[in-house]
Formats: C-alpha cells, structure tokens, sequence
DNA sequence: AATAGAAACAACCGCAAACGT
DNA sequence: CACGTTTGCGGTTGTTTCTAT
C-alpha cells in the first residue's frame, strides 16, 4: 500500500505548517471534529493531506498535550517502559498523558539513547554495556551502528513475543494475542516477574483494554505504587482514574488535587471529541498560562440522547494541575530546552494564539464553563449552525441525527465508565 | 561575528493492521 | 472472503536552533 492516496494528489503542500494552517485545522477539529482524515484537508480548506492532518493535530494542536520538557520522573518512565515495550512509542506515550509517541520518540534518540550510553548502559538491551558487548559474537560483520540498529529491532521483535500473561499485555495495551515465544532478556523476566507477583494472570484470552478501567501497573524497581491512576482504554487517549492515589512517580504531576484536568476521548463523536478547550489569551498573563484546565474551572459537557433526555458529568479541576512548576515551558531538565528557548517557543506559540482567537470564534461543543475568569471569554462564543439541538439550561449540541445521537450517548457512557461515573 | 557541529524538533515515508463494502 | 481504503505506527530524514570554537 504504501502511500497514502490523498498524497498522490498534486498541489499538496508539504514541510513545516504555517500559523495559518494550523487555525484552519484546529479550527475545523474544533468545529467539527475530525471524522474521517481524509475529508478533513477538503472540509478545511488545507492543501495537504489527511495524513498530515492527522499528524498535525496529534504531535502538535491537540489540546491535551502537555508539551514542555520532560521531567525526570517522565524519564524514568520512558527508560522503564522501554525496557519492557521495545520501540513501542504509542504503548509508551499511552503511560504519559500529555505525551506523544513522536514526542517520546525523539527524546529517546536524542537524549536518552546518549544519557544511557554515559552511564554504561545499552540503551537496546537495557543492560550494562560491557555485558552487551559479550554477548555479541566475535566477528560480527555487524558495524557499531548496524548492531544498534539490528538490536533496536531485536529488543522490539522479543519483547512483541514474549509470552505475557494476556491481562499483563493488555496491561500495556499490547494487542496481539499471538503465542509467539522468544527468550526473554533479563530484563523483560525482571518486569514480567514483578507483574506476575503483582497481578492475577489467571485469566484466558484476549480482553479488551477497556478492562483495565481500574488502571494499574508496577515497576518495582521504581517503587511505583501499583495504583498508579493510569490505564489504557481503547477509548480514551488519556485515562485518569481519580479515585487511585498518585504514586511517587507522578505526584509533581498528578497530586492529589487535581482531578481530569483534560479528558480526551479518541472516538470520532465531535462533541466528545472537544470536551474541553480552553486557551489561554497569553501566557504571559499569569491567570491564563496554563493551557487547558489548568485554573479553577468546571466545565459541564452534555448531550441529549434520542430520547430526548439530556445528562451531563461535571469535570471539575481545583487547579493544582501544573502548578508548582509541574507544567513548565521554560526548560527544567538538561534534556529540556533553556529557559531562553522556551520563552522563544512560548512567544511564539503566544502570537500563534492570540492569532487565532483574534481571528476566530472559539466553540465549545455541548461544553459549558463555570468559571469567572473564563466566562466572560466564554460568552463571546457562538454556536455554530449545525449546533441544532438545545436543552433546557441552554446548552447547544451538535447532533444532525438519531444515530449520532446514540454514538454520543454511548460514547458518553464509555466515558462516564472511565471515570466511574453514572448518567442518569 | 562567522562558522561548523550538535542537539532538538517537526514532518515525511512506508508498512501493516483495521475497517468498510 | 476479497479487495480497496483508512488509520496508526515506527523509522528516518529534514529543518531549525543552540553552542562551542
């Protein structure tokens, strides 16, 4: 298959997104959500193609990415997962809310890959270097950097096969089922054992990741808490639990007051799909830096189900998400950008925004906020005209018909289930 | 101040799985 | 079940920015 069919379309613009690109694509998601990618560069007026698009509003306009340097716990986690997932980007960037595989990706092989090397370790095998050397044979016709490459992929391919308690490898949203068996290195017995004595492995077959709504895993060797708030739903691109404590990993982050401070399912109903999206006039004004849901607001999404009932679950953040210093865009970590990068970066990302709430109207789909700093911003909004359906409160949804009305209904439930909560 | 190399970041490419018909 | 399309992923490359000389 190869290259998507839209790219062989001419005139499709390539290389880095202007401001204006990226207003008309966020614009649009907002609007209407993304549906199906491949309609979304026609619908909004981009000369690209939906892959691109995709890729955009995944690496770079989704609102609940955190951005920013990694912390060291972040760090620590990647190192860890690494050791059990491989090159698994995406079931690594799943454990890191506000992270991107792409993102994670590059700090790997930019950082990470070296600060391991520093320290003696290999950074494919996780093992001492010394002791990765011995193991490859004498006269390999391997050079240095082939062995890289080749043990990258090896590291990957076993610890795809390793035979996992099926709950453990859903645990971490490995999705095939396969019994392929490969000798796993030390260290995948060392994770695996720590699952094993952590977790019930009894049950047989494949279950959905949904399963894991109670969301949990262990690394031992960094003393998490086996509650650690997290867990991979099919349904959610990021799951927090709020009824389990923060572990010590993710306490700077994740501290016991806050409490969904972005929820974002990645399921195609537009009005979930932009639950909450809020950004801030400038970052330079304290009350307004934090990008999405960082001040003290509440926001209450509704829908209206085909029966013409209406629910609704309240989202509510005391604020503490990314305060002290937890959400920083100056650069904290040596990994990080400097501190004069950053407000390069913050700068710009200020101009891109004041752009476009300047130029556009900003639209929160069957979203309302209660929150005296936001809501003067928030009246300025407008629905928009496929905003069709009102409940009594007030509250506008973007429902063109009854089968959409049972996507959201459903989908809100799913929702409703990651959080453990009920609609009536 | 100019330059080269390194680092960081963004985006593309190709593949394969998932999905729809 | 076959086939075409779409989506998601991981590897790789290109570009920008930083830093040392």
């Amino acid at each position: 298959m190869g290259r998507h069919s839209c790219c062989y379309k001419q005139k499709l613009r390539k290389g880095l997104w202007s401001p204006e690109e990226d207003e008309k694509l966020l614009r649009h998601i907002t609007m209407y959500g993304h549906g199906c990618w491949s309609s979304v560069p026609k619908l909004a007026g981009l000369q690209r193609c939906g892959k691109s698009c995709r890729l955009r509003w995944i690496n770079y306009l989704r609102p609940d990415l955190k951005r920013g340097a990694f912390s060291q716990q972040e760090e620590s986690l990647i190192i860890e997962l690494h050791a059990v997932l491989g090159n698994r980007w995406s079931q690594i960037a799943a454990q890191l809310p506000g992270r991107t595989d792409n993102e994670i990706k590059n700090l790997w092989n930019s950082c990470i890959k070296k600060k391991l090397r520093q320290k003696g370790i290999d950074p494919n095998t996780h093992k001492p270097l010394s002791a990765a050397e011995n193991i490859e044979k004498p006269n390999s016709p391997m050079t240095i950097k082939n062995n890289e490459k080749v043990s990258a992929e090896s590291q990957a391919e076993k610890s795809s096969k390793t035979i996992l308690p099926v709950d453990q490898r859903n645990l971490f949203g490995v999705s095939s089922c396969s019994n392929i068996t490969t000798t796993p290195s030390p260290t995948h017995e060392f994770f695996l054992d720590s699952f094993i004595t952590s977790h019930d492995s009894s049950t047989t077959g494949c279950r959905p990741n949904s399963d894991l709504a109670a969301g949990y895993f262990s690394f031992q060797p960094l003393n998490y808490e086996p509650n650690i708030g997290l867990s991979v739903n099919p349904n959610t691109t990021l799951c927090f639990n709020p009824d389990s404590r923060s572990s010590e990993m993710m306490s700077d982050q994740f501290n016991s007051d806050m409490m969904l401070p972005t929820i974002f399912p990645s399921i195609s109903s537009p009005i979930l799909q932009t639950p909450i999206h809020i950004k801030p006039l400038s970052h330079n004004d304290p009350s307004a830096v934090l990008p999405f849901g960082a001040q003290n607001w509440e926001a209450t999404s509704s829908f209206s189900s085909n029966n013409g009932s209406s629910s609704s679950v309240d989202l509510q953040s005391n604020g503490s998400f990314f305060e002290n210093n937890t959400y920083s865009w100056p650069g904290d970590t040596d990994c990080g950008k400097s501190n004069k990068q950053a407000q390069i970066h913050s700068n710009a990302e200020d101009a891109k925004w004041s752009q476009y709430l300047e130029s556009t109207t900003p639209f929160l789909l069957g979203t309302t906020i209660q929150n005296p700093t936001l809501e003067p911003m928030l009246s300025e909004m407008k629905p928009e005209k496929h905003l069709i359906t009102t409940d009594g409160s007030g509250n506008s949804f973007w429902l063109q018909n009854q089968n959409q009305q049972q996507t959201y209904a459903k989908d809100f439930q799913t929702l409703a289930m990651a959080f453990g909560q009920t609609f009536n």
